[in-house]
Parts: structure tokens; C-alpha cells; sequence
DNA sequence: TTGGACCTACGAAAAGAATCGTATTAAACC
DNA sequence: GGTTTAATACGATTCTTTTCGTAGGTCCAA
């Protein structure tokens, strides 16, 4: 059973990002694409945190550490989704994709999309 | 000009939420509506950090002061949601989106809703 | 006019995050 | 073999957030 993670911090969710788009990685190239003058020893030890909280998978197999996300990118965003939710809209989602749409400007290929999606979900008798 | 406030903290929210909903309320209101077993200091001493950091506006023209929130729930979900969005999604509101909708079971009234906001969207020719 | 109820101010403890220095170990190089 | 290079572990420090105790002021009722 997939039991659930704890919501990352704010700087635990800057290094998800990056294993999410460069996939399982080691200290040193999480350093390499991370805000420069951010320290060596800083990132070693947020993942070695992450790892006991589970956020992260630690491949110790060979004597440089791999790192790889716990979770692919939608399930952590949809927990994050879900909590900002609950947090501060009330619990509707509504409310919360209506600032989402009417704040950006989307192009008419995405409103193509969103339209697209709109039928999907309507309930058919 | 409207500068931009600090955000909210997570105990600083669940206030906010509580004055979006109820108006502006003096401590003892909060207190009465908030999570049982809060003291009613933290509360106060709270929203007196909330009033140096501008997140919410004090009346305090009578001895009881009167707190109000500084911006419409609107802005600040707004901030909050912009926010997410970069730190989780990678600045993709599409995305987002898709996530929210796919998750909660829109009614067909909601639906509509949207429908018609998708309209509104539409760049005009 | 004093005692109790209720308010604000303030400081400080406790808990959680973020950052880094130092120690130690392992590999690689000469 | 011994030195340099690079990795992990760990503790300490700093910063932020949360929580609350205590002190002092004001109002009102007995």
C-alpha cells in the first residue's frame, strides 16, 4: 500500500524538481544544476533527510550515492494540489481553477485542450 | 501601489481563512472559531506579527482591536496558487489545471460554470 | 474603591528548517 | 606506499515559526 509521504519543505521540493526532470542523480549533479553558492554538504544532508523521511531512494550500491524521487512528479504535485486546497480555497477546486485560468493568459491551443478536457468529464446519462 | 506582502505562513493562513470568513473579528472571535486548545496569546501575538508584516489591517480605535484581513481572499489565493505553481509545476498553470480538475468530480453545474469561463476567455477575433 | 474579568504587550522557550564546518573514509594517482 | 581528491556522516549554528507565560493596563460591578 502506498502510504503517504510527508509534504516536502520548501528547499526539499527544489531538489524533487530536479530529480524529476534530470531523473536519479548524485549529490554532485544535483549541486551542479542547483542555485549556485548553495553548498555541498547543505544538499548531501537535505537528501540524506529526505531519505528517512522517504521522499527520496538512495541507491548506496556503489560508493557514489544515487538519488532518485520516491514518487513521480504528479503524485507529490497532487498532494501539494490537494493541501493549498484545503489550506486556503476552501476545499474547492472550483474557486482554484478559476484563478489558475483567469490569471494566465492561455493560448488558444491550450483553451483547445481545456475545452477538450471539459467534455471528458462531463457526465453523460 | 499595491506592494506585495510577505506570504502567509501556515498558522497565518488558517487566520486568514478564519477572517475572510468571518469578517473582521477581534481575538476572542478568532479564538472561538479556531482549532480547540489554542491559547488565546498565540492568536494575538500572531496577528500582531500579521499587522507588522501587513498581511492584516488592526482597528484599534476602541480597547478591543479589531483585525481585518489586508487583502480579498482572492489576492492572496492568487499568491499562493502563483506560487505553487512555480515552486511545483514548473510554472505550468495547464498542468495544474488538469490536475485539479481530474481529481475532484466537477458537477455538471460546475461544469457549465467553467464552460462559460472558457468563453470569456476566448480570444475574440 | 477594590477585586475580578478581560485586554494588549513582550520576551522567551520549543520545535522545525536550512546551512555549513569538520571528521572520516574510500578511491585514484604518482 | 603515500599523497591528493572526492565522497559520506554528523554535530553545531543560525533562522524562522509556533506557542505560551507573565506583566501591566482598563473597565465594571459589588
Amino acid at each position: 500500500m502506498a502510504k503517504t509521504l510527508p509534504r516536502p519543505t520548501e528547499s526539499e521540493l527544489a531538489i524533487l524538481r530536479i530529480l524529476w526532470r534530470s531523473g536519479p542523480s548524485t549529490v554532485r549533479q544535483v549541486v551542479d544544476v542547483s542555485d549556485p553558492g548553495t553548498g555541498y554538504t547543505t544538499i548531501l544532508k537535505l537528501l540524506q533527510i529526505m531519505t528517512e523521511k522517504g521522499l527520496v531512494e538512495r541507491d548506496d550500491s556503489q560508493r557514489t550515492h544515487v538519488f532518485a524521487p520516491a514518487q513521480p512528479a504528479a503524485n507529490t504535485q497532487r498532494q501539494l494540489l490537494d493541501d493549498l486546497l484545503d489550506r486556503a480555497f476552501g476545499g474547492s477546486a472550483q474557486t482554484l481553477v478559476l484563478q489558475a485560468l483567469s490569471g494566465s493568459k492561455p493560448s488558444r491551443q491550450e483553451l483547445a485542450e481545456l475545452r477538450q478536457l471539459l467534455n471528458s468529464l462531463e457526465p453523460r446519462p
